[in-house]
DNA sequence: TACTACCGCCAC
DNA sequence: AAACGTGGCGGTAGTA
């Protein structure tokens, strides 16, 4: 609002947190005074009346009525229910792990001290820095703008170096998962519902996907063993009811394929093969039963590396092979995908001539830089300019299952209720009762927001929480 | 005490 | 010199 009335009205509007403030002097709004309310509301108010025709227009210039009145509008109300409906954890659960954390976090810290022979803050890069490259004198890798970078790729490579190095990094992982999430979500929980509430940003990303905060729900920890014990924590709150979670899977990929309309693709996603296998079959020419896991691993990280516009530099680091290596499996890998090398190509050099990208939807994204003379911001507005067909389009087909699912669910009066949304993922609440209900509802309208030449397929898990779920079914259509 | 820059890291 | 896109957030350190 502050931004559109200073753009397009010229008129200063103060913000909500000016209002109320933030942090420790945050105040809530029923104390703030009545003429106070009043003039903020006014002023507001005022400047929506005068925005509506401008933006209006605006909309209607740049295309994009479609996604505004079909899509994020009806989404916003749905978004509203879901923040509303909140999601439970268990807290005593969560507290007993605090516990188990911090006397694991104090165990490394004395052992560190002993090693180091002195005691300092662990979490501190500066402080670890010192004694890692100056007193123990280990080999230094990457600096940052300011200094050593002790980030977890530096030490892992400086992992059998010295005793201290695995316990650092032992150390970061715990106090990383300790402080961001079972700390933390305890004092999130809303007295009133007993659940945590997040809120989800509809116009905070270049892309159309969704932003969380507050806390945010979108990077609940799943890789590691603590991680699962983490999400363990995020359960069915109601009796007789289960989590129910439906993905789709490779959506980006198949958009890809899509777009491009890349036969190679296209085919291994219509045949129901592993596309990741299918990849490495066709790159390293052997056949499907013949890939093994290495080389699986390998095709896998080069297909999501390609549509992020990744190149032999960043495929070898990742992949810990060197750049030759690289740059062989990278010619082999475009050769196969030609055609989606020449759409992301042409995708380049067209985002290069208007300045801005525009997707199947309408969406548009703006990327100035994509003139710069500058090497290193050209280069990074070409692969946002790469990346936004397949993640804004993703995010739009998942919006519009959500905005369809609801309806669907309230005109059928179901109990169940849509809970978070992840980018490829859509977790509910469901009773019992109602589990056969939305095992068919929810992959129907999933699979059937957005007709890609691939198919699209969802996979439908259920469990008593977030973290143990059983499949259900994968549906392809 | 509040704010910001920076480093580092969680998710998709 | 940098090298993979989209986010949010915790902790430290410096400053107001």
């Amino acid at each position: 609002m502050e931004d559109l009335a200073r753009d397009f009205l010229g008129v200063e509007l103060m913000s909500t947190e000016q209002l109320l403030g933030t942090g420790r002097a945050a105040r809530k709004p029923t104390a703030v005074e009545d003429n106070e309310a009043a003039e903020f509301s006014a002023r507001r108010a005022e400047a929506i009346l005068n925005l509506r025709p401008r933006l209006e227009a605006e909309m209607s210039n740049l295309g994009v009525d479609y996604l505004f009145h079909e899509i994020e509008l009806p989404l916003a109300g749905v978004l509203a229910d879901m923040e509303s409906e909140g999601v439970a954890i268990d807290v005593p659960y969560l507290k007993q792990m605090q516990e188990e954390l911090g006397s694991q976090l104090a165990a490394i810290e004395s052992e560190v001290e002993q090693v180091a022979g002195e005691r300092f803050n662990l979490n501190a890069p500066q402080q670890l820095a010192t004694v890692l490259f100056e007193k123990l004198r280990l080999p230094v890798g990457k600096r940052t703008k300011t200094g050593y970078s002790t980030d977890a790729d530096t030490l892992e490579a400086l992992r059998d170096k010295h005793p201290i190095v695995p316990l650092i990094l032992d150390h970061r992982q715990l106090s990383k998962l300790k402080s961001t999430y079972v700390d933390a979500l305890p004092q999130l929980v809303d007295p009133l519902s007993g659940r945590v509430h997040t809120s989800f940003g509809q116009a905070s990303t270049a892309t159309g996907r969704l932003a969380s905060s507050n806390p945010n729900l979108m990077n609940i920890p799943i890789r590691t063993e603590l991680g699962q014990r983490i999400r363990r924590a995020f359960k069915a709150g109601r009796p007789d009811h289960v989590m129910v979670s439906a993905d789709y899977a490779q959506i980006e990929l198949r958009i890809a394929a899509h777009l491009s309309g890349d036969p190679m693709l296209l085919d291994a996603f219509k045949a129901g093969q592993d596309i990741h296998t299918a990849t490495a079959a066709a790159v390293f020419k052997v056949p499907i039963e013949a890939v093994d896991p290495g080389q699986r691993r390998l095709a896998k990280i080069a297909n999501f590396g390609s549509i992020y516009g990744q190149g032999e530099y960043g495929l070898s680091q990742q992949l810990g092979i060197t750049g030759d290596v690289a740059r062989e499996f990278l010619g082999q890998y475009w050769s196969t995908y030609s055609k989606l090398r020449e759409f992301l190509d042409d995708l380049r050099r067209q985002a290069r001539e208007e300045g801005f990208v525009v997707s199947a939807t309408g969406r548009r994204r703006a990327i100035p830089d994509l003139r710069s003379p500058n090497f290193q911001l050209r280069g990074a507005a070409e692969r946002m300019a790469i990346n936004f067909p397949m993640q804004s389009l993703a995010a739009d087909i998942i919006k519009i299952a959500m905005v369809r699912l609801q309806r669907e669910i309230e005109a059928d009066q179901i109990e169940g209720r849509m809970l978070l949304q992840v980018h490829d993922e859509l977790l509910f609440e469901v009773p019992r009762s109602e589990l056969d209900q939305f095992a068919e509802k929810v992959p129907r309208i999933m699979t059937g927001a957005y007709e890609l030449e691939t198919g699209i397929e969802v996979e439908m898990k259920a469990g008593p929480n977030w973290a143990d779920m059983k499949k259900l079914a994968v549906v392809r259509a």
